[in-house]
DNA sequence: CTAATTTCAGTTTAACTGATATCA
DNA sequence: CTGATATCAGTTTAACTGAAATTA
């Protein structure tokens, strides 16, 4: 297979000595890495800049779009560790952006449940993420960014759809 | 911007309690880290089976197409950081895959260069990574792995080239 | 003097592991 | 009993920082 780019698509920017270049640069596994550094860099810098964090994100987005559920359940629709879930729900809750209460038909369980502050606080970073994701991905367009999505959709879904 | 997927392109698995799933599971920022994440695992083991490391696999590559380099021009090259680039040399001259010699034009310099077993070494790791890259991108075929990385290329590329 | 190079020692951070207590 | 949950303490690893010694 040979999916290496040649000089097709330049940019624009000439290789210089103060920046990789050759084959290297357009092997997928190094260019993915390079594009989720900078995206990573300019949605975790975004959101800190907002006071925010992205396991932070993830949480409020997921609790507005699934209802009310479980740590447990948070750590797998989110992706998180559920180790790391811990001090992302405590930061939230001392905020009162979540409420954690135990479940009373499961008292191994603590629901956790958007207030109303954590659901307008949600709607800001949606805004603000919705910037940062068109930052991250410039200089594509719309369209281009949906068929990079489809790409890495179809790529991550293949395989097997979870982290480890 | 809306680059989200709603529910085109679905690949054949479907949600399930274990999946992390929803809007977040179609941001390009989400999408890059776990690509990245799946793709570099596939490339990290494929390269610690074989014996060899991607710092190695790096420096490997750029000193054939480039020629022998000094340390801090095949860090500039690789992207990889010149604190990192000691172990990676010292290993590879232990091996007898490059050969480091003080430049005598300039005696603060070492020259790097591939040795004989060097260059074998380079074309076994080659082939590696070339089937390392393909599972990595599985399941798209080799028209949208091109695509994939001319999308990437023109992201990276945009965002100034460099890693920070 | 400043600036580049190699090297080392140590920091940071996300992601993860293992163990414990609790409960179904 | 097994198995899930919440929590905590600690590990791992890549990426990076700062500084020393050397040389231009």
């Amino acid at each position: 297979m040979l999916v290496r780019m040649e000089n097709a698509e330049r940019d624009g920017a000439d290789e210089d000595s103060t920046c990789e270049a050759g084959r290297l640069a357009a092997l997928p596994s190094r260019l993915l890495a390079r594009a989720a550094a900078i995206s990573g860099r300019i949605v975790g810098d975004g959101l800190a800049a907002a006071g925010s964090h992205r396991y932070q994100y993830a949480v409020l987005a997921t609790l507005a779009e699934f209802g009310p559920a479980s740590q447990a359940d948070l750590a797998r629709r989110t992706g998180l560790d559920r180790s790391d879930m811990v001090p992302t729900i405590a930061t939230l809750e001392a905020a009162g952006l979540v409420a954690r209460a135990v479940d009373a038909t499961d008292r191994r369980r603590n629901i956790v449940s958007l207030t109303g502050p954590g659901t307008a606080r949600l709607a800001e970073l949606d805004a603000l993420v919705d910037r940062l994701q068109a930052e991250a991905t410039a200089p594509l367009d719309a369209d281009e960014a949906t068929r990079l999505v489809a790409l890495l959709g179809r790529l991550v879904r293949h395989h097997g759809g979870r982290w480890r």
